[in-house]
DNA sequence: TGCTTTTGTTGCATGTTGTTACAAAGGCTA
DNA sequence: TAGCCTTTGTAACAACATGCAACAAAAGCA
């Protein structure tokens, strides 16, 4: 149920953005990274689920970063490089990625490849999935992710339910992005499984609206989600990401 | 350990045997197969490490094939297509496959892949094995895996049923891993055996009422068996692990 | 057999989620 | 600005899923 998080890895800066971009509307959870060290620092302080990886960065080399990630590490790697050649990717495979994806890339494949990787993932390892859960801060609110819960700035507590805080979760990881409904949608499903067949009508608005009753001081003019009439829905604060558990 | 198993499915006899002759020389035991009876008749006479796909299977089609293996089986596969278009690879990673290579292909590369899987495959099952073997302990409470016994913490007032008792090990063998209620069901069911009289209703439900006011320290809110909504149930508590025995 | 414990069944209260209908708000053009 | 259409908000409802208490059936035992 908890959504996916990955880590994009990449030292070109505007591939970096648009790959995170790309993730993030397709409702995961994505974290820019430029160096081994950050990759580091990520998995030590979060939980990762999945890692996108450049083979060329810079001064380091993927597929070191890869080999030396796999001596403690299971977590899923996909290369991505512009390096198509077969000794190429039969290198990417040789030092343990998890699949091997050759520049330029079909979005949509490269979708579909992560899902299959993170499902099977989900299938066989208990440990990839072991819920570490964080906890949100935003102007004078806190989600706590261990309770599932939102505290209000004056302690008063509001409890969501779990779509509701599905939600609430694609808006902190998305703030600032206006999201359409089928966005929305979309993420949603990432962790609730099945087909596409998206959905009839209004559940979306409504969920907002059930959303906002809770978490916005004064549902009647929200401040947390704005409505972008004709595009859908943006998380309009700034959100800090706290250990508190 | 052992030599991989690997099933080659291929309609044209030529393509069959070229794959089975190539994989057996570099070392892996393969088993031709045409159709999906011919995998099933494997899969339940034989361990079978990962299954080589043809997507077009003359009658069949390996996708439906792989669909239905996969209500069941986690075992690897791996399509071999002629069909390289991205929305056939797209369908391929999307009934399960593990990997999808377009006709024609590398060998090496091939070989490359089909390696890669294993690899991954042994890692997370391994895995996944030791945490059942060793024992856990949680607030007082102490899971001997060696023993497949639970252990109340001192001083204990209340005694679990055998059909608690039963759930708390299905619960601790698979921590972190949702767990239907058919699951539940057929893994309390493992020792009582028997008929399909499969559970009227909502024998589990009870069931996990029953243990969670016996082991939960506050009923009311559940810790360590959390719902999981529209799936089931799931051991949700970060257990230590010890190695007693 | 009669008593006790365990286990399954059922019905009800409660909570969650999608659908629908309608009202309100926004935006456009004449 | 009025008139018209589109978009959004939301209440009411329906369809479920879940927790739980109360009861019934089964099993174990003296």
């Amino acid at each position: 149920m908890a959504i996916p998080r990955l880590l994009v890895v990449d030292d070109d800066p505007e591939m970096r953005a648009m790959l995170t971009q790309f993730m993030r509307k397709n409702g995961f959870i994505a974290l820019p990274a430029a160096t081994e060290a950050d990759i580091r620092k990520q998995i030590n302080s979060e939980r990762v689920d999945l890692i996108l990886l450049d083979v060329m960065l810079g001064d380091e080399s993927g597929i070191d970063i890869c080999q030396s990630l796999r001596k403690e590490q299971e977590v899923p790697i996909i290369f991505i490089s512009a390096l198509s050649a077969d000794h190429h990717r039969m290198k990417g495979y040789e030092v343990g990625a998890d699949d091997y994806i050759a520049k330029p890339f079909n979005p949509d494949l490269l979708l579909a490849r992560v899902k299959a990787v993170l499902q099977r993932a989900r299938r066989t390892s208990s440990l990839a999935y072991r819920r570490r859960t964080k906890s949100f801060r935003f102007s004078g609110w806190v989600y706590d992710g261990k309770q599932n819960e939102v505290r209000a700035p004056d302690g008063y507590q509001v409890s969501l339910s779990q779509r509701e805080t599905g939600l609430l979760k694609v808006f902190l990881a998305n703030p600032h992005i206006p999201l359409t409904r089928e966005e929305i949608a979309t993420a949603l499903d990432v962790t609730g499984e099945s087909d596409g067949a998206e959905a009839s009508g209004r559940a979306i608005d409504v969920l907002v609206g059930r959303l906002r009753s809770k978490i916005e001081n004064d549902p009647k003019s929200p401040q947390l989600v704005r409505t972008e009439r004709g595009v859908g829905y943006v998380f309009a604060t700034d959100v800090e990401v706290n250990d508190i558990g």
